[in-house]
DNA sequence: TTGATTAAGTTACTGATGTTACAGAGTGAT
DNA sequence: ATCACTCTGTAACATCAGTAACTTAATCAA
């Protein structure tokens, strides 16, 4: 899904996993959170439709299948279902806990500790050890660059915390 | 409000404003938003209630009064009326651009430009080119220190952008 | 096997921001 | 006027992160 296309669904996870990353004019990037299998984002809608300059670039992770709903079902779900109302906004309530976890993230740690941070949820996610990113991927996710990850992973590999191998991270525990 | 703090109603800013910030366990700050009258902040309730260590702070910044709305009619209305459920949903809407615009802040944006977005919004809400602050105030919302605050505040008004009083920031213009 | 390509390692350097420490200015109470 | 207190100015220095430039290693195709 590429910035500014017109969207008439909300995406419904069924599995697999979707990266959502805030995209600035430069092409710059930073992870803002994932959407899990049976999660849905219902900003996404809203948040494509409405307004030309909040660019979010949404990638899946791995093979993904998404239920695409159309907006028309959307609105009339909302004024049927109790239980539709409440899926709807405990998935905006979710999407702004992660947000809020971003920010603490960017404002407050170091990036060592992003970048620890951003490995263990990556393995959790996936539910592997293996984490198959280059340096240069860690790098777009964190906005940082590529020399300064290899210096922090190289120090975490010291530190007997992960092992470094071609296009692929290997954590020791989560 | 402190965080922590038990809440069953949620906030309806009739006038005034309010701002929001995230505090992490060194007591130290980040302004996330406002909320400016007619608004209202649907999170608070399940931020507050749910979780422990999401903790939010909100101040009031001017004289500010507000509806307090019971839980249960909250609940109720949703049920009941469409307009109430478009406007609770448009709240979280409007709060998470927000935060995705403090994401771009602290992501992308240097300190210096920051801190001139930080004043002319400012001054945007509370109608007035004076701002009515300490520089240990602002370093405050930004997450800085006074010396730095100090430094940049000096170097805006080199440039003519402000005017620097004691408690006072008076801008150029908006 | 060779060469091309991409990923990762390394070093030296720069710049933005934070810290410490102290001096000076403004304000208000007595 | 004097004192106490808070706010602001400034300098020297530390640190984290980013950049440039180059080397080395791994992988793959011809």
């Amino acid at each position: 899904m590429d910035p500014g296309e017109d969207i008439h669904f909300i995406p419904f996870v069924l599995n697999g996993a979707i990266k959502v990353s805030r995209e600035n004019r430069d092409g710059e990037e930073l992870l803002l959170y994932y959407i899990e299998s049976g999660d849905t984002c219902a900003m996404t809608l809203q948040c494509c439709v409405r307004q030309s300059r909040s660019e979010i670039k949404a990638t899946t992770l791995e093979e993904t299948t998404l239920l695409m709903i159309p907006i028309q079902y959307m609105e009339q779900w909302m004024n049927e279902h109790q239980s539709w109302r409440q899926y709807i906004l405990e998935s905006y309530h979710n999407r702004m806990i992660e947000l809020i976890e971003t920010i603490d993230a960017i404002a407050f740690m170091r990036l060592d500790e992003r970048l620890e941070k951003y490995l263990k949820d990556q393995a959790k996610l996936l539910g592997t050890l293996e984490i198959q990113h280059t340096h240069q991927q860690i790098a777009d996710d964190l906005h940082s660059s590529r020399v300064v990850i290899s210096r922090l992973l190289k120090q975490m590999e010291i530190k007997g915390m992960i092992e470094i191998r071609r296009n692929r991270i290997v954590l020791a525990t989560i």
